[in-house]
DNA sequence: TTGAAAGCGGTACCAA
DNA sequence: TTGGTACCGCTTTCAA
């Protein structure tokens, strides 16, 4: 039953001005090692913390970092979202921050951004599932809020401060095992393609494709929300075609999964008769890490994406000044159990 | 670029005391109409907007509510928990109110609270993940910290705001339904029973299967994180064995779909050879809701206990000497395509 | 090395 | 109906 000990009252035991005791706690230099060791014994006795609000207030630092979903990106991102919101969330505790999270619906989100500023609820803000057309990156210079984007914004890559993966990359080289392995048929199930990182996914398969001086079949290619009726009725429908593909790259596991649904239901064995490539955010409820994981896949941890996401924005609120700096994340390409040489023509 | 438009420039661009203007935007009664409207016209022309520190540190209140989570609760329960925080961020913004979630270490919990309480960073917490062996309730109630608990803590439900589906119910019907279909080996792939819910959930099972007069069989109940390969490894292997089940009764659509994809490997077909009942979060991005849903299960949304749950704290701090209110949910017995009669014995 | 006092930007009591 | 003023609890000059 803490009695609210305040400054006020600490300093009054001390027989110490509050400004000795505030630069004792706070570790200014010029208190003398023995006052420094009273005060702190005092307020540890005591139970002493200072109230973040009124701290917040002297020092016009909200500390605090805000993070604004748009119903529509948490209903497509949900598993992704939160694991990288963990990663963030740690390292803002490291640094003394919070995280404030604002669910908002979509027509809300730049009223959200605004009130952060202009009530000053939060630092900084990350901002969450870049999409192709996007303009959140100029709305928040304009309200003067430091932002550090998940993904990346096109065409404000050296003016934005971003963390992504080279999602075009780790697509390319996925779709180069394939076709190594023999693969000339392989079917793309993407994410929404208004989404920046799912146009970059699509242009790596593409460019794989290309170079080998195939072309892309549009039959194969699909875009949408990354669900598991998504990979299960469209890998269906696929094989069940005259010219079904003998591989798939996915762009979520959970999709996967309905892939591999699929290629059961069709009596097919999956890595032998069909083979799929994923990408995995290494999420923990989803794990594909034994000795020879179930899917191979493209892997990138989201959750480190978020610490690092987190890093980035709160050294740019600590040196306002400094040149934005990127991250440019690659993602390993890991060899497991679902792919397998293209199955020999009949 | 909002020039930092305050309660004292406002007053002065319309001549009036801040008092005044404050009551004015605050909806007090004893301002005139007119003033009133003058004072919001203004508000909106300069584009003021009320600092929360400032007003967090004035009244007391930090119009906040914070979510601590765990590393071992957001590992095993992540898309669980992030469309739980995503009802109940609903429910707070429509009024006033911040949510701030700090992820910590296991160890960390109590600290976290604790700071919570002394800093003042929220007016009210929500505790997630109620095991068994449960003591967080007592520290809250010693930190005089409002809390509602989604689930609920064995022993203390009576002296607790709880919200919580019946999942000894759900189970018990759930089992009741495949008893009906003639199943009589009946596989129970539980969560992890240290978890309240999960205790909750095979005593339905049990006592559903001890009405029929039978024995539930150890062999086949596991308990575990609710993750894909847990479904699919441990169907396996009872699928393997020389008395295998005909039925499971899964506690997350993500083991089992699992489970279905072990049931594929096995050469068998589910809903026919093997049937499948799973609890369903109705996470949105695990859709399990066509005209027939692919799997049959017991429904019930978390995103509507967190909107709930929210509610429930919000009016415990509004009011803090009613009643503590609770919430049982009930959750929907729903056919899908995973179940089916027993096959008939060989 | 320490302290007095003026903010930070609101709210709310007491008078007028 | 309006205004003066004392807080809320901490930080931060400026003086001593």
């Amino acid at each position: 039953m803490s009695k609210g000990v305040n400054l006020k009252i600490l300093s009054q035991r001390l027989n110490l001005s509050q400004t000795t005791v505030s630069r004792a706690l706070n570790g200014y230099p010029e208190v003398s090692a023995e006052t420094r060791k009273r005060v702190a014994e005092m307020a540890d006795k005591l139970g002493y913390a200072p109230n973040s609000q009124a701290r917040r207030l002297a020092t016009g630092r909200s500390m605090a970092i805000g993070h604004v979903i748009p119903r529509s990106i948490h209903e497509m991102m949900n598993p992704i979202f939160l694991e990288f919101i963990a990663g963030a969330g740690e390292t803002y505790s490291k640094h003394g921050y919070d995280m404030i999270i604002s669910v908002v619906e979509d027509d809300q989100e730049e009223e959200a951004y605004r009130q952060i500023s202009s009530r000053k609820k939060a630092d900084g803000v990350i901002v969450h599932g870049p999409a192709h057309d996007e303009n959140r990156h100029a709305l928040l210079k304009d309200l003067n809020l430091p932002f550090v984007v998940h993904g990346r914004i096109a065409g404000a890559e050296t003016e934005t401060c971003w963390i992504d993966m080279n999602n075009r990359r780790a697509f390319q080289r996925a779709t180069d095992l394939l076709l190594d392995l023999g693969h000339t048929r392989i079917a793309l199930l993407n994410g929404l393609e208004h989404m920046d990182f799912a146009r970059r996914r699509r242009r790596g398969f593409e460019d794989a494709i290309k170079e080998r001086g195939l072309a892309p079949d549009p039959a194969l290619m699909r875009s949408n929300d990354m669900t598991e009726p998504y990979g299960c009725d469209n890998a269906m429908e696929m094989l069940k075609s005259d010219n079904p593909p003998t591989a798939f790259l996915v762009s979520s596991m959970i999709s996967a999964i309905g892939v591999a649904r699929a290629i059961g239901q069709c009596g097919l064995v999956t890595g032998k008769d069909v083979s799929i490539i994923t990408h995995d955010d290494a999420l923990s409820f989803l794990p594909n890490s034994g000795e020879v994981p179930i899917f191979t896949c493209t892997r990138s941890s989201v959750r480190y994406a978020g610490e690092k996401a987190a890093e980035l924005l709160l050294a740019m609120i600590a040196n306002p000044n400094s040149e934005p700096t990127s991250l440019h994340l690659d993602a390993e390409l890991i060899i497991g159990q679902s792919t397998g040489p293209a199955p020999a023509k009949v």
